[in-house]
RNA sequence: CGGGGAGUGGCGCAGUGGAAGCGCGCCUGCUUUGGGAGCAGGAGGUCGCGGGUUCGACCCCCGCCUCCCCGACCA
C-alpha cells in the first residue's frame, strides 16, 4: 500500500506550456456535412471549427474560437488605434426604443420579438443604433465631447428568411460595430476616413484583399456608404469595377452607375397599333419585329406604399429596385400582384405608360431619351410602334433607375467599362448623419450655444463571415491555408511515434516549450495517431508551419520544417539548435 | 413567402410490408508508426414527430416539424 502523495501544482513564472493536441478538442472528419456547399463551410466543418445547431445558427468550437479570438484582437487593435472605445450593449432590448427610432415596424427582416414574463415586448437586436444613441445621449452635451467613437464586438440576430453558405450568411452572428459622433460634416468625414483606413488595415492583416466599393446605405438609412468586399465566386454580392487602369470606380449592383448609350436619333413617327398574339416578353417582341431590345420600352408594375406605379425602362436594361426606392423617397418597392394591377385599373399584359396619368409613371431616362420605341398597347395581344415620351406618355418621376451590368460604360472615366464580379461583403461603413440623433434626441450645444444634432456614422464587420471569407480566399485541395495572423496555431509539431521513442518525445517537448516561450502559438501533436493522419489534420486545419520530429528526422540530424503552402515533400532538415530561428523565419515568410 | 429535395448510430450512405445494415469514426487487445495502418473482438439507432392502414410499418396513407438548394424578377 503506497502512500498517496499530494500533488502541488508549481507555478513557474514566465514559463508557458504549449498546447498538446491530446488535451485539445480536434475532431476532424474526412467528409463534410452534405449540406455544406461552399468551401469555407466544408473546411470549417471538417476541421471542427464550427458546429451547426439550426438553420443559420452555429456553435464555435475550440479551433474556431482561437481563430476568431485572433480576428477580434486585430479588430480591437485597429479600432483602438483609430480612437475607438470599446463598450458592450445588450442583445435583448425593449421594443420601445425601436419605436422611438421609428424602426420597430419597418426593419427588414422583421425584428425577432418575444414577451418577457411580465409581458413586456422585447426584441433581439439586429444592430445597435438605438442603444448607442442612448449611450451618446447620456453624456454628450457639448461640442467638446466629440469626436467620439464607440465600438463593441457583440452578437446580433437577424431573422433572415434564408441563411446560406455556412458562416457566410447566418441569422445569429457576431459583429464588430462601431459608431462615431461628430459635431459637423468635416468631423464626420474625418471619422469615416479613419474607420475606412482601419478597415483596410484589418482586412489586410487577416489575409484578405478586400476592395472598398460604393454602396447603397440600405435600410439603415444615411448618406455616403461603402462596402468592403472580398471578390469571390461564392459571394452573394454583385460588384461592378471599372476595368480602366487609372480609374478606381467600384460599386455594388444597388449603387453602380453607368453611361447609357443612345440609339441613332430619328424624327418621331406615327404610332401604329399591331397584333402580337402570344408575345409576352421583350425578347420575343424584339425578335418578332426584327429589332434590338434597345428599340423597346418595357413597363413593370411596382407597388410603393399603397399605390401601383408603372415603371418604364428601355427594353435592354433592368430596373434597379434600390434606385427606384431612393428616387421615391425611401419606401421599398415590390412587384405588384396581378390583383393589385387589376384593382388599380391597369390592364394586365402588353402594358405600357401610354394613357397612364403621369403621377403614376416612373421612368428611367433611357426610356425618354430614345425615340420610336416598341411598347405595349395596354391591350392583351397588341403592341404599339413608335411610342415617344412627351407625345404619347409622360412621367412625374424620371431619373436613373437602371441596373449596371458587365460591359456598360464607366461613368467616372472616359474609356473604361464595368466588369462584373461576385463578392463577399465583409465590412460596411455608413454616414448616418442626423437620422438617429434626431429620432433619439442626441443633441449638443455648439460653440455659439446653439443646440444641434450630433452627426453619426456606423461601421460594421462580421467576425464569423470574415473568418469564412478568409477561408474562401485562402485554401487549397488539402484544406485551409489561413495566414499566420488568424490561424488557430502558428506552428504544429508533429511528433512521430513519440510514445515509443524517448528521443522523439524529449526533443518534441523541448522544442515546443522553446517555441511557446518565444511567443509562438504552438500545438504539440502528441496524439497516438498514424503520422499520415496527423499530417492530413495539419494540412486541413492550415497550420502555417509544420515541424516533424521523428526517429527518421533525428537520424537525419534534427527536425523537419515545412511551410503549409509548400509541397509536403519540400521540407528541410535542421538541427535542434537551428530550429527556432528557422521556424521564426518560416513564419515571417 | 413560392418551387424543388432530404430526414436511418457521431459523419457519409444503403435498405426491405416479416429479426435494422455498410464505410469512416469510437472502445478493448495485439501488431504497427513518414500522407488518414492491419487483425480480432466490442459499444452505439424511440429509422424526424404524431396519427392511420395492416396480424405486423423504417417501408404504404394523412398531417406536422426540421434541414438544404433555387427563386425572391419585368406582364
Amino acid at each position: 500500500m503506497g502512500r498517496i502523495k499530494p500533488v502541488v501544482p508549481q507555478f513557474v513564472e514566465n514559463q508557458k506550456s504549449p498546447m498538446r493536441a491530446s488535451q485539445f478538442y480536434i475532431k476532424t472528419t474526412r467528409e463534410a456535412p452534405v449540406d455544406a456547399e461552399t468551401i469555407s463551410h466544408q473546411y470549417l466543418a471538417r476541421a471542427s471549427f464550427i458546429q451547426q445547431i439550426a438553420a443559420g445558427i452555429f456553435s464555435i468550437m475550440p479551433l474556431g474560437q482561437r481563430s476568431l479570438e485572433k480576428i477580434r484582437k486585430i479588430i480591437r487593435e485597429e479600432m483602438n488605434d483609430a480612437g475607438g472605445l470599446e463598450v458592450t450593449m445588450p442583445v435583448v432590448q425593449p421594443r420601445s426604443i425601436w419605436q422611438e427610432s421609428g424602426r420597430a415596424d419597418t426593419y427588414i427582416p422583421p425584428l425577432a420579438q418575444f414577451l418577457d414574463r411580465r409581458e413586456r415586448e422585447m426584441v433581439l437586436a439586429p444592430t445597435h443604433e438605438e442603444t448607442v444613441s442612448m449611450m451618446g445621449r447620456y453624456g454628450i452635451t457639448s461640442y467638446r465631447d466629440m469626436p467620439l467613437i464607440l465600438y463593441q464586438i457583440q452578437t446580433k440576430f437577424r431573422d433572415e428568411t434564408r441563411s446560406r453558405g455556412g458562416l457566410l450568411r447566418v441569422r445569429e452572428f457576431e459583429m464588430k460595430d462601431a459608431y462615431s459622433f461628430d459635431v459637423d460634416d468635416e468631423g464626420l468625414d474625418a471619422s469615416y476616413e479613419a474607420m475606412a483606413q482601419a478597415y483596410h488595415n484589418i482586412f489586410s492583416r487577416c489575409g484578405l484583399n478586400a476592395v472598398m466599393v460604393e454602396a447603397d446605405s440600405g435600410s439603415i438609412g444615411g448618406k455616403d456608404s461603402a462596402e468592403f468586399v472580398l471578390l469571390a465566386d461564392s459571394g452573394e454580392d454583385t460588384i461592378l469595377i471599372c476595368n480602366s487602369g487609372d480609374c478606381e470606380y467600384a460599386a455594388n449592383l444597388e449603387k453602380a452607375e453607368f453611361i447609357k448609350n443612345h440609339n441613332p436619333s430619328e424624327e418621331f413617327d406615327e404610332v401604329e397599333k399591331f397584333a402580337t398574339p402570344g408575345i409576352k416578353t421583350i425578347e420575343t417582341l424584339a425578335e418578332a419585329e426584327g429589332v434590338l431590345t434597345s428599340k423597346t420600352a418595357k413597363a413593370v408594375f411596382y407597388t410603393i406604399g399603397d399605390k401601383v406605379y408603372v415603371v418604364v425602362i428601355r427594353g435592354d436594361y433592368e430596373v434597379n429596385e434600390t434606385k427606384v426606392r431612393n428616387m421615391m423617397g425611401g419606401s421599398e418597392p415590390r412587384l405588384s400582384s396581378p390583383e393589385e394591377v387589376a384593382a388599380a385599373g391597369f390592364p394586365a399584359g402588353s402594358a405600357s405608360a401610354v394613357g397612364v396619368p403621369s403621377e403614376f409613371v416612373i421612368a428611367d431616362d433611357s426610356a425618354i431619351e430614345n425615340v420610336n420605341l416598341l411598347a405595349g398597347a395596354n391591350e392583351d395581344g397588341y403592341h404599339l410602334r413608335n411610342v415617344n415620351y412627351g407625345r404619347d406618355w409622360n412621367a412625374d418621376h424620371v431619373g436613373d433607375i437602371a441596373s449596371a451590368v458587365e460591359g456598360h460604360k464607366c461613368s467616372r472615366c472616359t474609356d473604361g467599362h464595368l466588369k462584373q464580379n461576385r463578392g463577399i461583403e465583409v465590412g460596411h461603413i455608413f454616414k448616418l448623419r442626423n437620422i438617429y440623433s434626431d429620432a433619439m434626441n442626441v443633441k449638443f450645444n455648439d460653440a455659439n450655444g446653439n443646440l444641434q444634432s450630433v452627426l453619426m456614422g456606423c461601421y460594421g464587420i462580421g467576425t464569423g463571415r470574415l473568418l469564412a471569407a478568409a477561408v474562401e480566399a485562402n485554401h487549397d485541395d488539402r484544406g485551409m491555408t489561413l495566414p499566420r495572423s488568424i490561424a488557430p496555431f502558428e506552428v504544429v509539431i508533429v511528433a512521430v511515434n513519440m510514445h515509443n521513442n524517448e528521443d522523439v518525445r524529449d526533443l518534441a517537448e523541448a522544442l515546443a516549450e522553446q517555441l511557446e516561450n518565444a511567443g509562438i502559438d504552438t500545438l504539440l501533436d502528441d496524439r497516438d495517431e498514424a503520422p499520415g493522419a496527423k499530417f492530413a489534420d495539419a494540412d486541413l486545419i492550415g497550420m502555417p508551419v509544420r515541424v516533424v520530429v521523428s526517429p527518421r528526422s533525428i537520424q537525419n540530424g534534427g527536425v523537419e520544417v515545412k511551410h503549409r503552402l509548400t509541397d509536403p515533400k519540400d521540407s528541410t532538415i535542421h538541427t535542434a539548435d537551428q530550429a527556432l530561428a528557422v521556424i521564426q523565419a518560416a513564419l515571417e515568410s
